[in-house]
DNA sequence: AACTATTTGTCCGTATGTATA
DNA sequence: CTATACATACGGACAAATAGT
């Protein structure tokens, strides 16, 4: 008879630090005390709580003690990564979806962009697509200060997380493809379609934007057609 | 000189799952193996699995072995949720933030869902509004079987994470607010601009619909306002 | 139905690396 | 620099669940 209990180890961890109203930031029991809080030994309080960290609930950090996650949707990240690499056809047909969820978000968040965008986060846009041909990352970072000003950090959050996901599986597609240029001109499109302050305008940029990145997709997709 | 690995365990499972194009329900190698696979010792082995299996990458049966999971996304709701409820203000905002980013995705899809939905898939969303004041889950069916027609499982999967993150947090808004006449009306009126195949019509009924629940948290916002 | 082999679940004890005081 | 507290890792042992003989 060692430790009959109805709920997992987890769950029994999630309900002491709803319990004990820990906020993020806060620091957890540590293991020995979690093993007498719960009856449980060391091995099985380490393997809940490794479990417990893979979903961004707590952090652990090394020789310093374990604490409650602030963490968001980054956990996605391998979930999302596995499944869309693991997907049929080598991921392909995971990857269409992803950039078409993407492109459902910022086609409908850019007409508010159009109005609530400043003129100084304007310019700040301008720059990074002017240094899109050398830093690689700059099209991150455009893509993230665009939807700033809406406040909602979820959204801030998924088209993060969906483009690096999508520039993690990229490179399986196919050959590099250098056409930075084009990347470029879509991009300074919707700055200037924004800086005229035309929603519609901005959004038929972003929409041509993303063509771009589908027609990518459907070329690796059929590559025999050539 | 233990085992010198630069990538986690975790990482490495994964890998290996890759390398040998493990699909979905295959059995992976067993502790023992992955031990002598990986260098390490059952203890490590069993918490990077431990971790894999909360993230639904890997599935364990007691006794039988681990397998490839879908990591279908729904195994993080309870992750989420929590996160949800540990933001700033109880959660109201993150709860804000969530149903915008549902309100974009399915005022963007209903458009093409107008076109392409068949008329017995139609009449199956009708049968599900009809049932909608008896069962609670109907609201969820009816949002999934909106958006299968696109063939986009991503969408499906985010709006049902969404939903269910929803639906655990929305309790502690306030009183329960027996509103089901509403939420049966506006479901309705998506249903019949469908059959129309009235694309712009649907798109407003679906702004409708969750013009009401964004309602509902504006009022848990403030409370002390009335 | 009973037994056995395989596999995961839990536990104990111990040693090591790391950050803080 | 030393000491303490903590997380990390290892190895061995037994219990519980499952599948097949």
């Amino acid at each position: 008879m060692p430790t009959r209990d109805g709920a997992s180890l987890q769950e029994r961890i999630v309900a002491l630090i709803h319990e004990r109203g820990l906020a993020p930031g806060s620091p957890i029991p540590t293991e020995v005390q979690l093993m007498e809080l719960l009856g449980a030994s060391r091995n099985s309080v380490r393997e809940a709580v490794r479990a417990l960290r893979a979903l961004g609930i707590v952090e652990i950090r090394h020789g310093h003690g374990t604490f409650v996650g602030h963490a968001s949707l980054d956990v996605l990240t391998p979930s999302l990564a596995f499944q869309v690499r693991s997907g049929p056809g080598g991921g392909i047909r995971a990857l269409r979806d992803l950039v078409e969820v993407r492109e459902l978000l910022e086609t409908g968040l850019i007409a508010q962009v159009a109005q609530s965008t400043s003129v100084t986060r304007l310019a700040a846009l301008e720059a990074l697509v002017n240094g899109m041909d050398r830093d690689h990352g700059a099209d991150r970072a455009f893509h993230a200060l665009l939807y700033e000003s809406c406040g909602n950090e979820l959204v801030l959050q998924l088209i993060g997380l969906f483009w690096d996901i999508y520039h993690e599986v990229e490179p399986t597609l196919g050959p590099p493809e250098e056409r930075t240029a084009e990347i470029v001109v879509n991009h300074r499109r919707i700055v200037a379609a924004l800086r005229a302050r035309d929603a519609e305008a901005a959004r038929e940029a972003m929409r041509l934007h993303f063509r771009d990145v589908k027609a990518r997709i459907a070329r690796a997709k059929a590559p025999d057609t050539a």
